[in-house]
DNA sequence: TCTCCCATGTAATATGTTACATGATTGT
DNA sequence: ACAATCATGTAACATATTACATGGGAGA
C-alpha cells in the first residue's frame, strides 16, 4: 500500500483506535525502507497523482513475525489488538488462533474484575464509576462474544498461503 | 486523588485504553499545580507511606469545562470517550446527555459505514479485512446498545451538585 | 480562478516511555 | 534479611503531533 492508503484504511477505525498523522507515518515508512524491511515502487496512473506503493520484504516478514510472537503483552490494549487484526494475513493459522485465545483469556479476566467492581460501585461509587465500569463491561462482553464466534468460525476458513517472489513476500 | 491512585483507577481499563506511565503522570500533576488548576495536600497515614492528594480548584474546574465543551471532536476515539466518562461528575446534567448523544451519532455513522464495508469485503476482501471489520462492527453495535440504555436510564438519576469550598471545587 | 481531494514530505514542537533513584511498610 | 507493594520523582531517550511546503488533477 501507499502511505496515504494506509492512513485511509486506519482512518476507518479512528473512532476505535485513532489514526496516525502523516508526520509520523511517512518517516516510519522511510525508516522501514532504510532497514530493507520494505521496498517502494512509484506507480504513475492517469487521472491521479503518482503513488509510492510499499511492499514488505522477506526480512520485513521475519521482523513482523518476531513482533507478532513477542511474549505475552500484559498491557495489550484494544488498539494493539486491532493492529494485529490488520496483520492477520501474516499469522500462521495456529498463531492467529492462539492470539485470539490469548486475547480472550485477557478480556475474560478484565470482564470478571469489572463485574466485581460494578457491585461495589453500585453501592458506594459515584456516577462516573458506574458509567465507566458499565461501559467497560459492555465492551468486554461484546468482545468476548465476537472472539468466541470468530474462534468457532476460523478453523473452517482456508488461511492465506505465503508466497515469496524475489525479495518480496506476497500474500494471497 | 493521588498520582498513584489515578494510575490505579486507569489501570483497571488498561486493556481498553492503556494507562499512562508515572513518568508522564507526575510531571502532568506538577504542571497543573504550577498553573493553580489543582492543590496538593500531603496526607500522612499510619501503616502506609504518605500520599500527595490533589484536588481540583475553581480555575481548574473552569478549564475542565472548556476542555469538555470543546467543539465537535471529529477524531474522538474510544480512549477519549472513556476519559470523558471518568469525568462524568464534572458535566452538568444536560451536558453529559448531549455528550452521549454526540457519541451515539458518531458511532452510528461508523457502524453504518462498517456494514457497507463488510459487504464488499465478504466478496473481494482478504481475511484481515473481514476480521477487522467484523470486530469493529461488533464493538460499535455494543457501544450503541450501551449508549441507548444509558441515555434511557440517566434522566432518572440525580446528578451530582457542584459544591465550592474555599478555593476548591468539591463534587458530591 | 478557486477550492477540494489526492499525495508526499520536513522541521519545530510537544508528549510520551524507559530506566533509574529514593524511601517507608508489610509479609516471609 | 529479603522481596513485594506503596509512593514519589527525575533525566535521557523515543515517538508523536502540528504546521508548514509542494504539486497534480477535478469540478464549480
Amino acid at each position: 500500500m501507499s502511505g496515504y492508503d494506509i492512513k485511509r484504511s486506519l482512518q476507518r477505525f479512528s473512532w476505535l483506535i485513532g489514526s496516525p498523522s502523516f508526520g509520523s507515518l511517512y518517516p516510519a515508512l522511510h525508516a522501514l525502507l532504510e532497514d530493507n524491511l520494505v521496498t517502494v515502487e512509484v506507480v504513475s496512473r492517469e487521472d491521479k497523482p503518482p503513488r509510492k506503493v510499499y511492499s514488505i520484504t522477506e526480512a520485513g516478514g521475519r521482523a513482523l513475525q518476531e513482533w507478532i510472537n513477542r511474549p505475552v503483552e500484559t498491557d495489550a490494549s484494544l488498539k494493539t489488538f486491532v493492529m494485529c487484526l490488520f496483520l492477520a494475513s501474516s499469522f500462521p493459522q495456529a498463531g492467529l488462533i492462539a492470539h485470539l485465545q490469548n486475547r480472550r483469556a485477557q478480556v475474560a479476566d478484565q470482564h470478571a474484575a469489572l463485574e466485581q467492581a460494578v457491585e461495589t460501585a453500585d453501592k458506594e461509587g459515584g456516577l462516573e464509576q458506574r458509567l465507566a465500569l458499565g461501559y467497560g463491561l459492555a465492551i468486554a462482553a461484546a468482545e468476548l462474544a465476537w472472539l468466541d464466534s470468530t474462534l468457532d468460525w476460523l478453523p473452517q476458513q482456508s488461511l492465506p498461503v505465503e508466497v515469496v517472489q524475489g525479495d518480496n513476500v506476497l500474500l494471497r
